[in-house]
DNA sequence: CGGCCATGCGTACGATCGTACACATCGTTG
DNA sequence: CAACGATGTGTACGATCGTACGCATGGCCG
């Protein structure tokens, strides 16, 4: 039997912990013992599984970051054809973060380290690299990167704002993004890919 | 003549000083001490200038929040047409930001305590607003929410991947996004609009 | 079966924080 | 010209932080 004592588990709750208390207080108001506390154990249970915070911020947005492409690569898995996928993407926006003010203020939280600290940054260009793989079972690779970038926008805007968006507008935003110029068509035309 | 000893602009570099911080710091390192030390103001004047630290936060990003939506009428304002107009949107995802890791840091930082108070929302919303409004001197107001939400997206990736990203993307994508899809275009037509 | 060592935890230390508050400074007015 | 009040500042206090470190605990091997 394995030992009692040791509990491969507690690192888990710790990090699901942080994101707890972070979700709520933010990073700057996430320290060693609010998650702690959160998470059911002594204080002296951070340091001794988590060398330092960072790398416990780290870890804990690493899942975060999963946790959402994962559901990502679910909802395009099931996209049958190019509309489904369409509409997956609204759904996306437009379901999915009703019900989570939690992930939108983990995703600003996330943001805000990239946009300071390189490790963070690797974090969101492996998220951002997942999204891409997933759209890309229905779109070609410039649309993807266009695609990511106007969901990535319409999901703050409306989660940002005050009054509810409208979901005909993430439709029609959808159905423009994804249909390419009459400029666009002739340069791939002059340039055709073979397959 | 007025007293010496009042002086007005003191305030408006405290401001200016804890937005630099913020940049350098964020808003979790910003204390009154590194802010006070920044502007070359004792300690003391920080409290008999901001009540707390919650408002010289409102009012620095406000400030911010200002600076660059003026920077954004400014660009839409000099755009002749719509084809000027749609390269102003390129030149401000690919120029503005190139030298300013700065605003990078600094807007990450104003979403994320948007997504958590609401004073820090209603200035992100006023500055959407005022967004829509100056692309609403070039485009309708759909296509403004549309937009606006791809620059957003368009510059939020850019900034947070490594590798530059394609000025052709970015200009494909505002052609996508300005252009109506066939289903919009024809449910405009059912119900015109008389003017 | 008894001692040893890996594992885990309680506590204490130095640093830093926001803020309050007593005091200094100087323009103004009677 | 003297005293008062508005304006500005230095310092000290209580709270909280990350982290180090010495001690408790219990499985394992001789």
């Amino acid at each position: 039997m394995a030992s009692r004592r040791f509990d491969p588990e507690r690192r888990d709750r710790i990090i699901d912990a942080a994101l707890d208390v972070i979700a709520t207080q933010g990073v700057a108001g996430a320290s060693h013992r609010k998650i702690a506390e959160h998470a059911g154990v002594p204080l002296g249970s951070m340091t001794y599984h988590f060398v330092s915070m960072d790398e416990l911020l780290t870890e804990a947005f690493r899942r975060f970051a999963n946790s959402i492409a994962d559901r990502f690569d679910q909802q395009f898995g099931e996209a049958a054809d190019v509309d489904g996928a369409r509409q997956a993407v609204v759904d996306l926006i437009h379901l999915d973060l009703l019900d989570s003010q939690r992930d939108l203020v983990l995703t600003h939280e996330l943001y805000t380290l990239a946009a300071r600290k390189p490790v963070f940054r690797r974090i969101t260009r492996d998220w951002m690299a997942r999204s891409r793989r997933a759209l890309g079972l229905h779109f070609d690779p410039e649309t993807c990167r266009m695609l990511d970038a106007l969901i990535e926008g319409l999901f703050i805007h409306a989660a940002l704002d005050i009054e509810p968006h409208d979901r005909a507008i993430a439709v029609e935003a959808v159905a423009r993004i994804t249909t390419p110029s009459e400029a666009h068509l002739a340069r791939e035309t002059k340039e055709p890919n073979p397959t």
